[in-house]
DNA sequence: GTCAAACAAGACGTCCCGTCCCGATATGGT
DNA sequence: ACCATATCGGGACGGGACGTCTTGTTTGAC
């Protein structure tokens, strides 16, 4: 048991190395071997765990950042909503880790692992997370009954990604406000009530 | 004169042979070596033009395929806004092209340059098209009058850039036809009319 | 106390970027 | 027609990092 317990150790102090580091000098610059001599082991020791440098780092980053974005249920959609996406922003969208998740999605343009795993550990849950609790709203009338609910996640998440990857402007909580308000009122002309 | 031209050719073989390569064997496995011996120039040559693989990779990227993504102005918005989303998704969403402008943004994750480039001479001009063939749209009484146009851009992009750079399906027409939909609409519970 | 597995350290082969050098070539002025 | 100059092709070079492999050592299990 004790061997599991060293063995465990040393994945930790790897995974805290890497990101220490990686916050430093960013991932185009985070060296293996860099890793290797400030966590004070070999790089074989390294190479056991993780079989690529990116998916070394796509562990670092994923493991200390996916909690605190459960979405409450306050009774208020939007307001929940807003919430969530907030504290999103303030996560992923702005030093020190912004940078750090944008190079995450950079690196699985070119390397399907690392996009899979990107997926299925962090995207989907949170995408199951919302579609829950808007399935929920919309059972109680705050939503349109006939709203395509399998795209909301896309459509409130893609405005705030198009920034983060391709404007790279800054993720603000007004951001948030106006893609919500648009987002829910709609872009068609409405009829007069 | 004849220099200019001569110049002028060889910059062309070069960005051709980029991205000939780029389309064999993707952007990671690009190597200046190879293009300059199949462009059968050498690598002072292409350096003297353009100071790094990433610039050289965004020219050649770029140079080809901006072409036919302007609005028409049929009169209806839904369907010139669903034909320009279409083509944009059927070159830029799947092969060829597809994995080399995701390469290419990729690698604006971590390289300014190619952020700043890409974003002003791809992004904001389309942007700019969309929002003057929107606001022709909304003057004409075929949007909510109080609609937030300077997002509109965002909210209909975003979510195609989030399928393809985030979750990696495929860019579709059923995809933009539910997206439009969806925005059109709006989340938001409507009033009886 | 013995042994096998895991380990630290680092050498190694490979690749490729970007710079530098040199001999060849073509250009444009005269 | 001819020469001076800038550009060119080819390739050597230094540098850095990945991922593998080797060696001798430490660790925990039995």
């Amino acid at each position: 048991m004790n061997a599991r317990r060293r063995s465990h150790d040393r994945t930790e102090t790897i995974m805290q190395t890497a990101l220490d580091l990686a916050l430093e000098v960013g991932y185009a610059k985070l060296s293996m071997e860099a890793v290797a001599a400030r966590a004070g082991v070999g790089k074989d020791t390294i190479y056991r765990r993780w079989p690529s440098k990116a998916l070394l780092f796509l562990d670092a980053v994923l493991s200390s950042r996916t909690q605190g974005l459960e979405h409450p249920d306050t009774g208020d959609i939007v307001a929940d909503l807003r919430q969530v996406m907030t504290r999103a922003c303030d996560l992923l969208g702005r030093p020190p880790w912004g940078p750090l998740y944008q190079d995450l999605i950079g690196e699985a343009q070119h390397n399907p692992e690392v996009a899979a795993a990107l997926n299925e550990r962090f995207i989907q849950p949170q995408a199951a997370d919302t579609l829950a609790r808007i399935k929920a709203a919309q059972e109680q009338g705050q939503l349109a009954p006939d709203f395509d609910l399998d795209l909301a996640f896309e459509l409130l998440s893609g405005p705030l990604y198009f920034r983060l990857l391709i404007t790279h402007e800054p993720l603000t909580p007004a951001y948030v406000d106006r893609v919500l308000q648009a987002v829910f009122a709609g872009m068609g002309p409405r009829p007069q009530p």
